[in-house]
DNA sequence: CGCGTAATTGAAAAGTATCAACACTGGTGG
DNA sequence: CCACCAGTGTTGATACTTTTCAATTACGCG
């Protein structure tokens, strides 16, 4: 439910600090703040150093739908960046949030000269398509109480940050079929 | 609902002819056959010249749910040779197929030594990514209606390919809801 | 022609959404 | 200190959508 990649993490994090005036620098948000929007182009990518975001997509209905949590080393931009095209979806801080910004240019240069970047990129993207496979995969064929019996043990940890709101919209349900099933998983003495 | 990618389809058949001791090779398969498994190791990345394939994962309750069809220049195995892991997939001909095999060990050099290669792969990785992204959150928030308005251009081509039962497993539905949909779109002239 | 597979349909059951009302919480200003 | 407000969370009743299950029908092919 919430990613995490600490190796790019780290090499992310040792090309910043290798060189003073390197072209990737590193910005705070604040909780709410919009860092990628959909529909617009974009200028960076972007790896998280700490903090949690909220990667999703409105659809025409006004609903949004949530890809991922995001959070150290996750990294987020670098589809637009490859495709280069503006932005399927939009990136919003839940926490206070600290990234390290790479220029569309220098990581299209990275990608080309260092191949343990690129490698990792080539990890980072295929990682993704296989939690998409998954998740979706399971979505498709499973029901409500399946779903939140799934992340159970993120429930409790991240309820000051992830509002019901947002778990709904990540399970892709409304929030009085999260709280029906809620309660019913308590009765049942399951959560 | 039919992927496609003539870009890497080009350079991998250049890869192909330049040299005849290439360690690609061409394979034919019939219809129905597996070409990878779920669970399984993957020796090869395959690379479609022609004809339809589907990519599936079958649920533990037993349920089948399809993430693409694929056709010329789509590639698959190449998520399970980065991960090094086995397959989370199964991938089936419903065409006859054929299909450029690619040892992993030689994906592997292919992606540190070509940088067009390289890039092309980067390319085909982001865009599984984004149509993944795309997919999931449509289907989360729209009924069986519109998901079937969406793909009606396919659903006349392929009826001699695709079935019934794999339509349904695509979107994800039975197919009882698909031919009840069906029908109501027909008497709304819709369809 | 007959067999197996795929497609179709109706009726009942299960699962979710919609809508509207109400409760809780933390902060703000009188 | 309390009243108020906005945002978030909770709940019940009802309507709608989709699945389940079982029974039929249609189709392709040896």
């Amino acid at each position: 439910m919430i990613r995490i990649n600490k190796e790019l993490l780290h090499c992310v994090s040792t090309l910043y600090q290798s060189c003073t005036d390197s072209p990737i620098v590193e910005q705070t948000f604040e909780p709410k703040n919009l860092i990628i929007q959909e529909q617009k182009k974009v200028f960076s990518v972007y790896i998280i150093k700490s903090g949690i975001a909220k990667c999703y997509l409105t659809e025409d209905t006004g609903i949004d739908f949530i890809q991922e949590f995001f959070s150290e080393g996750e990294i987020f931009g670098e589809i637009e960046a490859i495709r280069d095209e503006i932005s399927f979806c939009s990136v919003e801080a839940l926490s206070q949030l600290v990234v390290y910004k790479i220029p569309t240019a220098y990581f299209q240069h990275l990608l080309k000269q260092n191949p343990e970047f690129n490698q990792l990129i080539l990890k980072a993207l295929s990682n993704k398509v296989y939690y998409k496979a998954i998740r979706h995969s399971y979505n498709q064929s499973h029901t409500v109480e399946a779903k939140l019996l799934r992340l159970k043990d993120y429930l409790s940890d991240f309820t000051h940050l992830i509002s019901k709101q947002e778990i709904a919209n990540y399970l892709g349900i409304t929030t009085r079929s999260l709280n029906r099933t809620l309660n019913e998983l308590k009765t049942k003495g399951l959560l």
